[in-house]
DNA sequence: AGCGAGTATTGATGTATTTACATTTGTCAA
DNA sequence: TTGACAAATGTAAATACATCAATACTCGCT
């Protein structure tokens, strides 16, 4: 994964605005209602405008997918996006960040 | 771990050359000649105050530590506050990012 | 065609961040 | 004490970003 592209995942996952948003987002296409950018909106609390901007943000790093329906979008997370953003980011710094950290162990 | 420690994290590790300095530093303290911020700044072929500049932001996210000794500081890796974002993160998005993604299973 | 709901875009404003350079502080060696 | 090295800090210019308000676009309906 390039430089450039893990940095734009790794930006955009740094809002918290964008995180909450994440963390409304189904992993996978659930286009029912209750699910379109307005209802996202008025859960989250924020303007309209707002989200939208937010939504193409994680777009252009690829990390949410979306489909039209009729009048409405619906967008949901691309786990396989979120997991690659993570290795790669692991891989940049020579580091594993999949390991799980082991509990201190008291000998 | 709360949202704004979060936040720092990533957007710490969000900046192409403090990506770059991690992948340099060891994950323990080494404070051997070679190790200290000059060399590194000498290493990555970019001026010292820009670098001290990001090691005081890897620093106040809390990605690394450092020792100072005589006249030279030396900085390493905090896995375990690595291993934290991670996980606070995917929690944040309600998303377990450790998991491995499995490689499309073709029945 | 005209209307309204749902989204996206644009422009303006204020705030952060990046980068480079100059300066400062602290430490060692002669 | 003087000089040289190591690191951090301050500053200024350029760039990037979040936010908000207003506007434009798209689609389905009548």
């Amino acid at each position: 994964m390039q430089c450039e592209k893990i940095s734009e995942g790794l930006k955009a996952l740094s809002d918290p605005m964008r995180r909450r948003i994440l963390a409304q987002l189904p992993d996978e296409a659930n286009c029912t209602r209750g699910n379109n950018v307005s209802q996202l909106a008025d859960t989250l609390g924020a303007p309209q405008p707002s989200i939208s901007h937010h939504l193409k943000v994680l777009r252009m790093a690829g990390l949410v997918d979306f489909r039209k329906m009729c009048r409405d979008v619906f967008y949901w997370r691309n786990p396989d996006a979120l997991h690659r953003l993570i290795d790669g980011m692991g891989d940049s710094i020579s580091f594993d960040l999949r390991e799980k950290s082991e509990p201190v162990a008291k000998s």
